[in-house]
DNA sequence: TAAATTTGACCCAC
DNA sequence: GTGGGTCAAATTTA
């Protein structure tokens, strides 16, 4: 994470500073008022525009900066995709499919990334599993993971663990870049223009529930019944998670925790969120972000 | 019936 | 020689 972000640009550095100085005091103080603790404190919607702009300000200094690592996919390469031509299935297409069998080569120390969760997150991609195994000195088993979108050349795969240390964290492990067009990152997009009347915020698809990938490696570290919950809890997901937060936006005076968020899905013309849930979600987001 | 998951086998890197 | 990553047939699910 603060590999993407390293090397001490300055703009970067800007970038972070903005977040932490204007982003994090005002979601603090925000975070005050919706405690009832804030009484002396700015107004809330000040304080989420603060918020809001903080965002938009980083995001607006890593976006233009052109050594950002992290926005600009066409600079560095961060992923050690593999050229056609030596990749193993290159060598393997020709051959029987008895002879493919196990016709790869061992992952090098390629760059990864790496995410620790409570949960397998749905990182908005589309995974297919395609092995688990039992790891040496390992107590839960290792899950493997590859884009849906392996027949349109997408290389990136997965692997997720649970963390043996502590079991409610999933440790997830990325490897290769998504090359598909059903592309979901997870990255925050606030859509802060002048000119909009409305602040568009997109969580993509990491803010949705677990896709039923993640849930199948929820029943496979998990007793059955876990599977079951899986199945009746999750709704279904909708084809976004996209948020157009109106320019006027309240609080509810009954419940200061509950927004209610119109969504940019056509079907669902509004979302109810708890706020605070929705707050540590984007901080925690941004917070990853760095 | 197509798509996704499970799981034992295969084999390369270490 | 062994562990780990992947394959693919069998099975399950929607």
């Amino acid at each position: 994470m603060m590999d993407n972000l390293g090397g001490g640009s300055s703009t970067r550095m800007k970038a972070i500073e903005e977040l932490l100085r204007e982003g994090r005091d005002s979601a603090t103080q925000l975070r005050s008022i919706i405690n009832g603790n804030g009484e002396n404190s700015p107004s809330a919607q000040k304080l989420v525009k603060e918020v809001f702009m903080s965002f938009h300000n980083s995001l607006l200094l890593l976006n233009n900066n052109p050594t950002s690592e992290f926005h600009d996919a066409s600079n560095v390469q961060l992923w050690d995709s593999p050229k056609l031509e030596d990749s193993p299935e290159s060598n393997c297409k020709n051959s029987t499919v008895k002879a493919r069998r196990g016709c790869y080569k061992r992952r090098r120390t390629e760059q990864t990334r790496e995410k620790e969760s409570e949960a397998p997150i749905d990182d908005g991609h589309q995974w297919r599993k395609y092995g688990q195994k039992e790891i040496l000195n390992a107590k839960f088993p290792r899950s493997y993971f590859r884009c849906t979108h392996r027949d349109q050349g997408c290389q990136a795969t997965k692997q997720v663990q649970r963390v043996q240390e502590d079991p409610i964290l999933y440790k997830t492990i990325y490897y290769g870049e998504h090359s598909c067009k059903n592309m979901g990152n997870p990255e925050i997009i606030l859509d802060m223009s002048p000119s909009s009347s409305s602040k568009f915020l997109s969580f993509n698809n990491s803010f949705s529930t677990l896709s039923k990938q993640e849930c199948a490696f929820l029943s496979s570290s998990f007793p059955s019944s876990v599977k079951r919950e899986c199945k009746e809890e999750i709704p279904p997901s909708t084809s976004s998670n996209d948020y157009l937060i109106s320019s006027d936006l309240t609080f509810d005076d009954a419940s200061p925790r509950h927004v209610t968020l119109s969504s940019s899905t056509p079907d669902s013309e509004y979302k109810a969120v708890d706020f605070p849930d929705l707050f540590d979600d984007v901080f925690q987001d941004f917070l990853e972000f760095r």
